[in-house]
DNA sequence: AGGATTTCTTAAAGCGCTTTAAAGCGTGCT
DNA sequence: AGCACGCTTTAAAGCGCTTTAAGAAATCCT
């Protein structure tokens, strides 16, 4: 009365099929990883039988006996929808290349110390780690053991390779691209804590300075969240109402801010871009539907991507040896939440209530 | 000049630990596993050298030498932010029963087979898809290799373990709730093809007929993103202005749809629930926000992780030999979306008729 | 033909860990 | 003493695959 009873079958093993061709277990690994030496008569034998007893090789003995394993371990949040696009790219990269990919997320109950143990568990070559919060401590201490880059997150003293996208670039697009159309009043929705956060808030009081709006400079404190958009909204639509100057564009740490901004702002009654201008950040899906039209600012993940596994490939196959920090310049997608402000200067009130 | 100049060193092996307390790798094997043997003594000294050393077991290696790999084979698409939260659930479920996860995402060049491939051939033992789309035969083959239970989508003749909630019934919950607040034009907004789709819209039928709301059934057409949300929000505002019999309420196959639903309203100037009351389904974070508050169906997702990873141990280490279909009934999450219908000023029939 | 090449095939030694049967070793018992 | 008995520890045989050096076979030369 055992679990083998249910009729599973054991799944061929290299020996089954050498057997069945009656060559030696050699001859049909060779065949199998398109390795140079079986001649075309054997590869096409082995090949057949393969198939037929349906033999697929068992990974684990495998990488146990390969010298290299043509892993790449990558670590993401699962929660993020932005990871899973990237994923979908990282995972296209590495096959040009050869490599397969082990996945490894954290969760509310595992943090980024025990997904990147995980990965390191499956003998993987390199980690490429997705905006991970870890210290740069702990970082260059991993990149020691093996090559390591980390993609959108900016870091001080590296020790690791680093790839990303200029983020105070890309609110300094947005600002320019609003200044152009005649606003002054720009604020900003703040992200938070985080380096990034940090780098697009920076971007954006540098891009005010370079317009000689010191004195315009607004930062709504927020974080990453539709959340933080809305209790924006909401002071932005009450502000509107009011007295205080008021904002006649308003930029976003990100899309989901953004997103959240606009509802509150539709439900206040505030047309968009009638009265206010909104940029977001990331080029989200959302951003993309045709009702909502958001322009922000796109981080080209796909290239994003591309070079952070080049770099991979470069320190497991090129013999690089140096740490290097790639950054992309973001660009901005023009869509329809943007326009020149509202002819009324100063005291704004709002049309239709 | 090779690549191992780097100054990496050779991670730790079993046998280093061994020589380092002078013991056998064997006894060093059963301590780290935790197996009954090894004296305390002997524990003690062990951990502390394995410590030391920064010792981790390599688990290809592990894998291969133990009969079992007490891997569970994860399929999911990471696009999806639900399957990112099962993701979590599935987690912590099998870590509670010794189990631990290998993942694998269907991408744009990476289909269901080939997502399901690489699971098998890293030897895990039973196969836990999410909302698989592949046919049930193959799903039914596959279960004749290993254990297999699909989460989220019901099956014809299944031949497979399969874990869902009752969509129909989540409909009829919120038919339920939105007839007993007096709302008779209650229209849905339909999820397009698939499984899914077809039980939630049967579930509104139903529950309508039930209701003797017969000819009030109105199913808009739609699919499962924000997209077909804000269509049926264009269109539901536009007959509100118009003369055609308006509906006072709206269930959506989703909370991506109601989204989109919600958003098209409020740009159109319809309150809601003042003017239409809003139903979604899967209660997801966006629904919770706040300023949302979008009444949605929850379906309950850490219990039916909880009964799709036991219903694999069952099988696994139960002897459970025959299959099971566990429905799950859902729960209606009451917010702010729904209240009673306007005083009805257009020729609509008094509820209740 | 004989030897030198080149081509194809295989034996055998692992990869790092698990597992089992058996070996040591103090005990207490008769 | 002699012995059976727990308690610890270990030798050794794999897990299924890769890889390398060497063997066998076929091909080429002069």
């Amino acid at each position: 009365m055992d679990g083998t009873e249910l009729g599973r079958q054991a799944r061929p093993r290299l020996e089954d099929v050498a057997a069945e061709v009656g060559l030696s277990p050699a001859s049909v690994s060779l065949v199998l990883r398109g390795a140079a030496g079986p001649s075309a008569a054997t590869r096409e034998r082995v090949l057949e039988a393969a198939g037929r007893l349906g033999y697929r090789p068992d990974r684990a003995a495998s990488l146990l006996a390969r010298r290299r394993s043509r892993l790449i371990g990558v670590m993401l949040d699962i929660r993020s929808d932005y990871h899973g696009e990237l994923v979908e790219d990282v995972h296209e990269a590495a096959e040009q290349h050869g490599y397969d990919l082990v996945l490894s997320t954290i969760t509310r109950s595992r943090d980024e110390r025990r997904a990147v143990e995980t990965l390191l568990d499956s003998r993987c070559e390199a980690l490429l780690l997705l905006g991970p919060d870890a210290p740069a401590a702990w970082l260059a201490e991993l990149d020691r053991q093996l090559p390591v880059v980390v993609v959108g997150r900016s870091i001080g003293s590296p020790g690791v390779d680093i790839v990303r996208a200029a983020d105070d670039q890309g609110v300094s697009l947005s600002v320019d691209h609003l200044v152009g159309l005649g606003h002054a009043q720009i604020a900003y929705v703040d992200g938070g804590a985080g380096e990034i956060a940090a780098a697009r808030r920076d971007g954006y009081r540098r891009a005010m300075l370079r317009h000689g709006l010191r004195d315009r400079i607004r930062v709504i404190p927020g974080d990453h969240t539709e959340e933080a958009g809305i209790r924006a909204g909401m002071r932005v639509a009450a502000v509107l109402t009011g007295h205080a100057p008021t904002p006649t564009a308003v930029v976003t740490f990100n899309d989901r801010v953004a997103v959240g901004l606009l509802d509150a702002l539709s439900r206040a009654g505030v047309a968009v871009p009638g009265d206010i201008s909104v940029v977001g950040y990331d080029d989200s899906p959302l951003s993309r539907l045709a009702h909502v039209g958001l322009t922000t600012v796109s981080q080209n993940s796909p290239a994003l991507i591309e070079h952070a596994v080049t770099a991979i490939v470069e320190r497991l196959d090129g013999g690089r040896t140096t740490h290097t920090e790639i950054v992309l310049p973001p660009g901005l997608v023009v869509r329809t939440t943007t326009a020149p402000p509202p002819p009324s200067p100063d005291v704004g009130h709002p049309p239709g209530g």
